[in-house]
RNA sequence: GCGCCUCUAGCUCAACGGCAGAGCAACGGACUCUUAAUCCGCAGGUUGUGGGUUCGAAUCCCACGAGGCGCACCA
């Protein structure tokens, strides 16, 4: 049956664009008539296929279809036929059709699954609804069943002798070969993107496989993996802007977490020694290739252990999951080489600002010196900051992004680590170190803070920044230290950024390639909305 | 938020002050071993939106929108 002509009856895809200006009509009335526009009509080419009229049974399509092989393992089953030889065996595959080749009576189109691709090789008066078959679009969902054969030019194949359509593509995937580049249709639909860019499921996947390999390897540390709350009644943890939103049964605002960091202290303080969390935090700031609104963290807490255990642990976990996901600790970054493998370097914060200044910085250094180097790297002073935190500056602006090979860049200025505990040696330090790969920070982690008297102290001093206007600072939590007052044994605690260790194993330069939905301006409407008739 | 850059057919890209084009996809046709098949044919555009300059604008200017990169903030 030849497909209907465009336009005939209104049915196809003309009938917002082309078909209707053809016969006068205005555009821009009918688009704002159906805001969904950019839907597409069901195509009239398989209807003869898989439709079937009359009210209840439209379709043909079944509602399951058995496979006995992916396209992965017909390949690798059947690697010893030589040309031109025929199996005798049968499989069953499933997939989308990827490429099509109709020559003639006979055609080649390429299937493929989650596992890879196989040709499909069908012909006339072999291939049940020949016709339909060398139709078939790219994008398109079939199932086949056929002989495994080699073609007599080499390309292993299944030769369709059954086959089916499970769905139908009424939107192309892009250019075939150069795939879909253009980043808003890449994000907004993130489907295309995967089916059209084998690259962008392989960052998925690799993600998905560390991960998995990162609770597995806390497992079998002995971490116990908890879930706390996401819905926070103040928000702790971390200095970040929170979203807030609103529970009706209580009537009270709540906070989407910022960090799980005080809820999992408390669940050492009740006795689960080592634990962790992987889920999602909420941050109401920007978006840049670093940051999306929400991302994954892990935070893990281990009782008795200080920040140097933690370094150990951070070494091992890092190099190991590259082991376990990439084969190898040797990765290439952006074009530059870098070896994960332990040791990595320590080095305090003032041994590196002093490096990278050629000034002997420390925390001890008199505020006005460090105000004046400060000036001179360029760093926009702000009056309220005290010595730690010029340090800090000093530290981000001259050294941090200098930094390549891991790194564990530890005791940090105490008074810009408000959880962290004071430093054994230094009243003015905090047991802090992070973690720096590719010049950027990859894990955070200190000895806790166990002290209630002095927590409550700190939270204190941020409640009154936040009074001044520090959106960013944290709110005393009573509850938390209430469960201090019950008793925090001398604790590690880390947080690592998944999404940024993703990137750093995927060769990701955007957060959003390591991201399934990654957060995207919502659309314009193409249209303004009509005036109410 | 600031600076620079980008936006052309469903997709990937040309045309850079003088008739808006190609490849792929789609549509019609030929073809019994293709590999991004090939060949013939047919369609497809308010050149992001609005304004300006000009005899003439996709092209130059302004504003707006969306996006990218860098800076700032942050993990």
């Amino acid at each position: 049956m030849p497909p209907l002509r465009r336009g005939a009856g209104g049915r196809d895809r003309g009938r917002h664009g082309r078909a209707l200006r053809a016969r006068g009509a205005v555009r821009g009335e009918d688009r704002a008539r159906r805001p969904l526009a950019h839907l597409a009509r069901p195509p009239a080419r398989l209807r003869a296929h898989h439709r079937r009229g009359g009210a209840g049974r439209v379709t043909t399509i079944p509602y399951r279809f058995e496979q006995t092989a992916s396209a992965a393992e017909v390949v690798e089953r059947w690697s010893g036929l030589v040309a031109g030889e025929e199996s005798g065996d049968e499989v069953s595959v499933a997939g989308r059709v990827m490429l099509s080749r109709p020559q003639g009576k006979l055609a080649f189109s390429q299937l493929r699954d989650s596992s890879g691709a196989v040709q499909l090789f069908a012909a006339d008066g072999v291939t049940r609804d020949f016709d339909a078959f060398r139709k078939l679009h790219l994008g398109d969902w079939i199932g086949a069943s056929g002989e495994v054969v080699r073609t007599r030019r080499g390309e292993l194949s299944v030769k369709v002798s059954d086959w089916v359509l499970l769905a139908e593509a009424r939107h192309g995937f892009g250019d075939k070969w150069r795939g879909v580049t253009d980043v808003e249709t890449r994000f907004r639909q993130r489907e295309v993107d995967l089916w059209a860019n084998p690259g962008s499921r392989d960052a998925l996947l690799l993600r998905s496989r560390l991960v998995r390999r990162t609770r597995e390897r806390l497992w079998d540390l002995g971490f116990v993996e908890v879930e706390t709350p996401i819905l926070h009644p103040i928000p702790g943890g971390a200095h970040a802007r929170p979203f807030v939103t609103h529970f009706r049964a209580l009537d009270m605002d709540v906070y989407l977490r910022i960090a799980p960091e005080l809820y999992l202290k408390r669940l050492v303080i009740g006795g689960l020694e080592k634990v962790f969390e992987i889920g999602r935090l909420f941050r109401n700031e920007g978006l840049s290739p670093r940051h999306n609104p929400e991302f994954t963290s892990l935070e893990l807490y281990q009782a008795y252990a200080d920040y140097r255990d933690i370094m150990a642990l951070v070494e091992e976990l890092v190099s190991g999951l590259a082991l376990d996901v990439l084969g190898t600790t040797s990765i290439t970054y952006q074009g530059r080489p870098l070896d994960l493998a332990p040791p990595w370097r320590r080095a305090t914060m003032a041994e590196l600002v002093s490096e990278a200044t050629g000034h002997d910085v420390s925390v001890h250094t008199p505020r006005e010196t460090l105000e004046k180097w400060a000036r001179d790297a360029d760093v926009e002073l702000e009056p309220a900051w005290g010595p730690g935190k010029l340090m800090l500056e000093l530290y981000e602006k001259t050294a941090e992004g200098d930094l390549w090979d891991p790194i564990f860049v530890y005791d940090y200025p105490k008074d810009v680590s408000p959880l962290a505990r004071a430093h054994r040696e230094d009243p003015l330090l905090a047991e802090r170190f992070e973690a720096v790969v590719a010049g950027r920070e990859l894990a955070n982690a200190f000895s806790e803070l166990i002290d209630p008297d002095e927590q409550l102290a700190r939270f204190e001093a941020q409640a009154a920044a936040l009074e001044a206007g520090d959106e960013e600072a944290m709110r005393v939590d009573t509850d938390y230290v209430r469960a201090l007052e019950h008793g925090l044994p001398p604790t590690g605690g880390l947080g690592i950024g998944i999404d940024r260790l993703a990137m750093l194993f995927a060769d990701a330069s955007h957060i959003r390639e390591v991201i399934s939905f990654p957060m995207m301006r919502p659309e314009p409407p193409e249209r303004p909305e009509p005036p109410a008739a």
